[in-house]
DNA sequence: CTCAATTAGGGGCATATGAGACTTATCACC
DNA sequence: GGTGATAAGTCTCATATGCCCCTAATTGAG
C-alpha cells in the first residue's frame, strides 16, 4: 500500500525518544533481574523496598512512605496488604490524628529484610559489575533529580 | 526500646543506594506526568508507547514487541487487549509460522496516536523544561545501555 | 463556636507486570 | 519421517500502579 500515513515526521522515532517509555524500559528490566535474585526469599523488589524504608526511617504513616517512594497514596495501601498479611508491618490507628495509620516493621519483617540482603546485594553487585559503578552511581542521581523536579499540576 | 536491631550497617541507607528503587521511583513519578497529560485522549502512556512502536516499526510478532519494550512476553499479551478490544490493533495468525501472531496498527489506531500526540508533546516538553534537555538526553542514554546491559540469567 | 476546606485512608475499578504451567507449532537430528 | 528440543502465545494467579469517589477526622477562617 502507498498510502500507510505516518502520524508525523518527527513522531517517526516518538518510542526512542520518550523519556517515560526509555525509563520505563529499564525499569522493568532491572526490576525483573532484582526479582529473580529475590525469588525464594520471599520478598519481591517492592517489598524489600517498603520494608527497608521503615526499617530506616522508622514508623511513619502512608502519606510519608508515599512520598518517599514516590508512590500514589492508594499504591502505598494496596502495596502494604500482602505483608501486613504476613506479620511483616503492623498497620495501627495514630490516636494523635485518627485518621492517620502509623506503620511499623515487625521482628518477623526484620528477620524477612535480613534473609532477603544477600539476594539484594547480589542483585546489586552484579548490575554494577555489568553496568559499572560510576555509571551506576550517576543514574541514581539522574532518578532523584528526575523524581525532584517540580512539574505542573503533580 | 534500646534494642531495634538493625539490618546491618551497610543495609542503613539501602533503598537510597539501591538502583532498582530509584529507577522505579523515578519511572512512577514521570509515568504519572506522562499518563496526566495524556488523560482524556483515551490512551495510557504503555498503550501510547506500544502503538508508537507498532507504528514506527511496521507489524510484527509479540515476541518482537517484547524485545523492543523490554517486556515480558505475557505482558504484552495483556497490554494488547485493550487495544485490540477498542480496535486499534488487528492480531492475525501468522500463516508462514502458525504459532506466532501478526500485531499491526489500524486506520483507527493511527487516528488515536494522532490525537494523543499532541499531549505527549506536552508532557515531553514540560519535562524536559523542568529538568533540562540535556539532562534527558543524558538519562535516555543511560536507560538504553541499562536495557542493554547483560545480567545473568536474563 | 461553627462550618467549609483540607487531609488520611479505604473500596472499587482498570490497566501493568511477570512467573509458571500448558498448548500448539516448528525445527533439527538421526 | 519420527521424535525430542525449542519457540510463540495463552491462561491463571499474584502483585503493582494509580484514578475516582467516599467517609472520617482535623484544621482554619470568621
Amino acid at each position: 500500500m502507498p498510502n500507510s500515513p505516518r502520524v508525523s515526521g518527527e513522531a517517526a522515532d516518538l518510542p526512542a525518544a520518550c523519556n517515560c517509555n526509555q525509563l520505563r524500559r529499564a525499569a522493568r528490566r532491572i526490576s525483573r533481574y532484582y526479582d529473580l535474585c529475590l525469588a525464594g526469599t520471599g520478598l519481591r523488589s517492592t517489598q524489600y523496598t517498603l520494608l527497608g524504608y521503615i526499617e530506616t526511617e522508622g514508623p511513619m504513616t502512608m502519606a510519608a512512605l508515599a512520598g518517599l517512594l514516590a508512590m500514589d497514596r492508594a499504591t502505598v495501601g494496596h502495596n502494604l496488604r500482602p505483608i501486613e498479611r504476613e506479620g511483616l508491618v503492623d498497620i495501627t490507628v495514630n490516636e494523635k490524628d485518627r485518621r492517620a495509620r502509623r506503620v511499623s516493621i515487625t521482628g518477623a519483617g526484620r528477620q524477612a529484610l535480613m534473609v532477603a540482603y544477600p539476594a539484594w546485594r547480589r542483585a546489586q553487585a552484579d548490575f554494577e559489575a555489568a553496568f559499572g559503578a560510576s555509571e551506576a552511581a550517576k543514574m541514581r542521581d539522574l532518578m532523584v533529580r528526575a523524581v525532584e523536579t517540580p512539574l505542573p499540576g503533580l
